[in-house]
DNA sequence: TATAAAAGTTAGTTTAGACTAACAAATTTA
DNA sequence: TAAATTTGTTAGTCTAAACTAACTTTTATA
């Protein structure tokens, strides 16, 4: 009845690869290096959740999830996302410290946990990434996370994840003096070459294209 | 370096059989038993443990944890307990609901998160069923939980949990009027046969030695 | 003290889920 | 279209942790 953890992360990693895709279909390789393992594992293991009705075998090494397959991974997401607010919002925990945690928490089996946790939480809809949290039902609000590249000039908006989290990057970003949940103002835009100046604590900075494609924000 | 979910377990029930029978040294079946395993599972795992050092082998058939396997057993039994603390304080969870998922919850690695639990719960003493949580150095404070049957005339105490599960006890306490949580107040105890007269909810009513044995409470 | 019962160990099997190496099929590319 | 490359599969091995069955050692009892 319940499915083992690795079971659950193989239908999470198919759901997500697939929905970064932008395809049903996912590929025997690309599973197996979302998850870090051979292919010859992912193989197997998508093997016997096809026996399970939870993927379905389209042509040669094609896979995509079932209705119920899709729902097990929705609702495990859900659970992530969930453990993730928590973290966030009551334990003090920094945005980029919570998703290890929450790969663990996600695995706990009990859904009045699941659901007294939401309603602890007061029904969130959004994780501490701008990401969405899908309801008991696994229906979700639509993104609402853009890039820094994508706001209008005037909007005020908030940082609050990173695209390159190299260590170059993230020095430059607190370099310019910001970090997760600074306001930015989007103060106007170069047709030029796209770069932009921004507002930041009253300073005013200019980036790079490229800097706001690379940052993460929710209009505010 | 990280225990399994399997390892830590035994190491739990070693220490909590230990102190249960008043002895450092467990025998295989005994283990066994208490995990609802085959001693054969029993015993291959204590020797990997052996192996680990954190199980001590001592004559014929008999485990005792190491200093080191205590520390680990004592910080899953703080895991547990603060873990049943936030979902009966926090979630609205039964005392008798907690226990099942903290046994799942207590095997999450993450230092930071227990730390910052412990820490938003207010640094708990006590779980909901009274027993002690060790710190973050595994020391506790001696057991404060009696059963009815120990408390003084005079004394106003507060059901925390029963000794006897039965659905015939279980249907007797709640005739009562007793519940998780209720109000008890010893009004006296008849040498004769030990019965006593307890007041609940302003009401007056009889029990004998053996249902006072079978509730534990602690004094308010 | 001899025998029965209880307790503990060993050996061999099973399942889950990895891995590597060898092979086969599809897709690109020359 | 033939060769090269990429992608996927099969077979066999490994580890963790369970199981059963058979065997041994210890303890209890007649
Ligand atoms: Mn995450
Ligand atoms: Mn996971
Ligand atoms: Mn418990
Ligand atoms: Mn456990």
């Amino acid at each position: 009845m319940d499915l083992t953890k690795n079971e659950e992360d193989y239908l999470k990693a198919l759901f997500m690869l697939s929905v970064e895709a932008g395809t049903e279909l996912v590929g025997t390789n690309h599973i197996a290096s979302g998850l870090g393992l051979a292919p010859a594992s992912a193989n197997s293991m998508l093997k016997k959740l096809t026996d399970k009705t939870l993927v379905h075998y389209e042509k040669h090494g094609k896979w995509v999830l079932t209705d119920e397959g899709k729902r097990i991974a929705l609702q495990l997401i859900r659970k992530h996302r969930l453990w993730e607010t928590f973290l966030y919002e009551k334990l003090e925990f920094t945005w980029d410290e919570v998703h290890e945690v929450a790969e663990q928490l996600e695995h706990i089996h009990s859904k009045k946990l699941v659901e007294k946790l939401d309603k602890f939480l007061g029904h969130p809809e959004f994780d501490p990434h701008g990401d969405p949290i899908p309801n008991e039902k696994g229906k979700y609000k639509a993104v609402r996370k853009l890039t820094l590249s994508e706001v209008p000039p005037g909007a005020v908006c908030k940082l609050i994840a990173v695209k390159d989290t190299s260590a170059a990057f993230l020095q430059y970003v607190s370099e310019i003096g910001l970090g997760i949940r600074s306001q930015i103002k989007l103060v106007d835009r170069r047709d030029f070459d796209n770069s932009i100046s921004i507002e930041v604590d009253g300073r005013q900075v200019q980036v790079s294209e490229k800097f706001a494609i690379n940052v993460f924000v929710v209009v505010v």
